[in-house]
DNA sequence: GCCCAGGTGGGTA
DNA sequence: TACCCACATGGG
C-alpha cells in the first residue's frame, strides 16, 4: 500500500478534491502570527473575531501590543478563548519579535533550525505554533503537523513509530520535495479534508477523495 | 446539554 | 517518558 500511495498522490488527491486553500488567510506575516497563537485548541471562526477586534484597536503591530494594558488585551481578544493564556503568550511573542531592535529582516539571515529554536524557547510557542509560523510567516520549507495530520496518517494505517510530533513530521520532510509551497498547501489539504471529511467521531468516509487508500473506507 | 476546535505548559508517577 | 489537567469561547 505504501508502495502505491505516496504522500505526494495522497496530496494529489486532496488538491484535486478541494482546490488550492489559499493558506495562510492574513494581511501580513505579523497577523500570521498571531493567528498562529490564536488558533491554539481553537476554532478559526473565534479567531477571526478576536482577529477583527485586534484590527479595530489598532493592535495587530508588535510594538502596539507591548504598550497596550494587559487586561486590555484580554477583553480584545476574548473571543478566541483562553484569553489569559493568550494574552501573556502573544505579548511574549511580540517581546520576541522587538527585542533585537525590531528589524524584521533580522530574521531572514537566520537558520530555520536556529529560528525554530528561538521561536520554540517562547513561552506558549510549541512545536506546531513555531513550525506554521516558520512554514507560513517565514515561507520557510517546514512541515506543520497538527491533530488533523495525526489522525489522517491513523485512518490510513500509516502512524510512524509512536505518533509523536518529531516522527509524524518526518515522514512528510522525508518523503517529499522541501518546498515551502508543497507544505503550505498540503497542511492547508489535510485540515480542510479533517474538517470536512475525516472528523474526529463520525468520519465522512462515502465519496472520501482517500476512500480506497484508507482503512476505514 | 454535549462535543469539538488549525496546542501548550505544568504537575505527578 | 507517559499521562493528566487547566486554560475559555462559540458553533453545530
Amino acid at each position: 500500500m505504501s508502495r502505491l500511495f505516496s504522500l505526494a498522490d495522497i496530496f494529489g488527491r486532496l488538491l484535486e478534491a478541494y482546490g488550492p486553500q489559499h493558506w495562510w488567510p492574513a494581511d501580513s506575516s505579523f497577523e500570521m502570527m498571531v493567528g498562529a497563537v490564536l488558533t491554539q485548541n481553537t476554532a478559526w471562526s473565534n479567531v477571526e473575531k478576536a482577529m477583527e477586534r485586534l484590527r479595530a484597536n489598532r493592535l495587530l503591530d508588535a510594538a502596539a501590543i507591548l504598550s497596550f494594558p494587559e487586561e486590555k488585551l484580554c477583553e480584545v481578544i476574548r473571543p478566541s478563548g483562553y484569553f489569559r493564556v493568550k494574552s501573556a503568550r502573544l505579548r511574549g511573542l511580540c517581546r520576541f519579535l522587538v527585542d533585537g531592535g525590531g528589524n524584521p529582516s533580522r530574521f531572514e539571515k537566520v537558520p530555520t533550525p536556529e529560528l525554530r529554536e528561538q521561536l520554540l524557547s517562547v513561552k506558549g510557542i510549541g512545536p506546531e505554533t513555531a513550525d506554521s509560523i516558520l512554514l507560513y510567516a517565514f515561507s520557510r520549507p517546514v512541515f506543520v503537523v497538527d491533530s488533523y495530520t495525526v489522525r489522517l496518517l491513523d485512518r490510513l494505517g500509516r502512524l510512524p513509530g509512536k505518533g509523536t510530533y518529531s516522527e509524524v513530521q518526518d515522514l512528510f520532510m522525508r518523503g517529499l520535495d522541501p518546498d515551502s509551497a508543497l507544505f503550505n498547501e498540503y497542511h492547508a489539504l489535510v485540515v480542510i479534508h479533517g474538517k470536512e471529511r475525516c472528523r474526529k467521531k463520525n468520519p465522512l468516509c462515502e465519496g472520501c477523495p482517500l476512500h480506497e487508500i484508507c482503512g476505514k473506507g
